[in-house]
RNA sequence: ACAUCC
DNA sequence: GGATGT
């Protein structure tokens, strides 16, 4: 569902953006901004509203409450169907049997709320009336970045990897698909991709990656995995040969964070393509 | 258990 | 639900 930005084109729309999980988290008050910041991001967060104040408070929420209130109906209709009884009451309870529900869905802890940023300095095309942003988070990771990321169809699978750039989401490298590859061969390699096409270009973007094991793999400098060479998956073993040769041979490093999915949301370079 | 991939 | 990994 998305806001429509087509009527009322004229005289400057009146409707305030939240985006919560996008390239840039804010209140925009106009759908082309907002939409610069969740097209392309996985598991983009965002809803529209009627008046800045509701905004700017659903903003400082950190989350979209009205998706969470819905995912908690769903759940509960889904523990009613399975006749599973949610007992509110407190400690006293002589009841015996009565089965245990899950706990309901925690709230996500609202974002942290550290200094304001500055407005992203004005020039001279910015309109000079109407501040197009009117609230801005600054993210809790680094925008100037890469991310990286993999994914197989099976695992084992068609493997594929690539890193786009935090920032504006620009694919920056895509290699694959191969045949025969697994979750972690990717995501390591997706690593090395980064840092060796780094230093050929001369940039120092520290590379965020979800996976602790590639970071580990990386550390070492050997890709461990135990999935065996074959013709069909040959390939694949050349590029960890010749990955595993990059980091033997050159000093050339970068720093490596975890992406905190958990926090964060899916990182930018997802393919977005899980189930769910 | 943690982190991923389907 | 199943696989890859520490
Ligand atoms: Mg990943
Ligand atoms: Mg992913």
């Amino acid at each position: 569902m998305h806001p429509n930005s087509n009527q009322l084109s004229h005289m400057g729309t009146n409707k305030y953006y939240v985006v919560w999980k996008g390239f840039a988290p804010g209140v925009y008050d106009s759908w082309e901004e907002a939409e610069m910041q969740v097209s392309g991001y996985p598991d983009a967060s965002y809803r529209a509203f009627k008046t800045m104040e509701a905004a700017v408070e659903a903003f400082r929420e950190g989350f979209d409450k009205e998706s969470l209130i819905k995912e908690v109906a769903r759940e509960m209709e889904r523990l009613e169907k399975e006749g599973t009884v949610i007992e509110f009451d407190k400690k006293k309870s002589g009841k015996a049997d009565i089965p245990k529900a899950e706990a309901p869905a925690e709230a996500p802890a609202p974002a942290k709320t550290t200094t304001p940023i500055e407005k992203t300095t004005p020039t001279e095309t910015t309109p000079p009336v109407k501040k197009r942003v009117i609230v801005q988070q600054p993210p809790p990771y680094l925008v100037d970045s890469l991310a990286v990321d993999a994914a197989c169809a099976g695992n084992p699978g068609p493997m594929e990897y690539r890193g786009v750039l935090v920032r504006t989401g620009q694919e920056i490298f895509h290699v694959g698909p191969m045949e025969g590859g697994t979750n972690n061969i990717g995501e390591f390699l997706a690593i090395v991709h980064g840092l060796a096409l780094q230093e050929k270009q001369g940039t120092r973007l520290p590379i965020y990656s979800d996976s602790v094991n590639a970071q580990k793999w990386i550390r070492i400098g050997i890709c461990k995995t135990q999935l065996e060479e074959n013709e069909q998956n040959a390939p694949i073993f050349d590029l960890i040969r010749r990955a595993e040769s990059w980091l033997r041979t050159h000093t050339f490093r970068l720093p490596i964070y975890k992406w905190e999915t958990s926090k964060w949301g899916e990182i930018p370079a997802d393919f977005g393509r899980k189930k769910h």
